[in-house]
DNA sequence: CGTAATGTTACCAGAATAGTAATCTTTCTC
DNA sequence: GAGAAAGATTACTATTCTGGTAACATTACG
């Protein structure tokens, strides 16, 4: 079973709960590590990287917090997990086909690519604006 | 950067090997191994493995050896993805979503299960016929 | 029986993961 | 300006996973 890690995990739960609330809204790390059961020494270092990719907008100091650095229906998933897992790559031959010397006409590693790119497509179809409406309108998605 | 781990990688070299000989082929891990840059060392665990799943027929003794337990257009990269990785998820609460609490409802779980079933489709395509056919008409394959 | 082959198990070193903790920096409020 | 509130950064740890090695067991042919 591959997975994506923990810290995937929870940035997508944190981009999520953003998502949910009044665009531009802004709260403190500390509530939603609270709300969303993330370990609270854990979701600095996820907020921070972030911010650092542009998801996340973050004011310091008191009174600050974090909010989308965009409106939610433009922060694919692709953008959050890459944001963690580096670039999608299903196999390391994907991204650096070096490091196998049979890759030049190895046609398993161009099936690794097709998967990649279908995997690429899906995860950029879908935007934390469709995630959010789903919850405020479950029907709308059957 | 999430991938598939080096089992798997190889495993699907030795099927290919195989898919690439005569319908029936016989020969022995360690011959594989040499060619196709496997630790022979390593090479048994996956041999066993795959002859567990029903992915090779293996035959002990002096004289034996390993061949394909199908015809090559019946193995799906999936099996052999499946064989070593376990059943596809791309994140825990796909295959248990009791893990998390949030999942009953949570929409981000929504995505990660259509992820997982467009990568599950796309693998299931993919057959051992077709990747040993591009290898001797590689042009058949744009 | 000896040899050639797979099957199985145990083991190990290094890396990654999940999580904790301490300290630094910024900025608001009083 | 002091203090507190908040994010930023870094270091650390314990556990698990991974890739790989090695040894031994089992099977079967001749």
């Amino acid at each position: 079973m591959f997975t994506i890690g923990r810290n995937t995990d929870y940035a997508s739960r944190i981009v999520l709960h953003l998502a949910c609330l009044e665009p531009g809204a802004r709260v403190t790390a500390a509530d939603i590590a609270s709300r969303r059961l993330i370990p609270s020494a854990f979701i600095r270092r996820i907020v921070s990287r972030l911010s650092a990719v542009g998801v996340l907008a973050t004011v310091r100091g008191s009174g600050g917090g974090i909010a989308l650095a965009r409106p939610a229906a433009q922060i694919t998933l692709r953008e959050v997990v890459e944001a963690f897992e580096g670039p999608l790559s299903l196999n390391v031959c994907v991204a650096s086909p070096a490091v196998c010397p049979l890759a030049v006409t190895c046609p398993v590693q161009q099936a690794w690519v097709g998967a990649t790119q279908h995997l690429a497509a899906f995860l950029t179809g879908v935007t934390f604006g469709d995630l959010a409406r789903e919850i405020r309108d479950p029907q709308s998605v059957p």
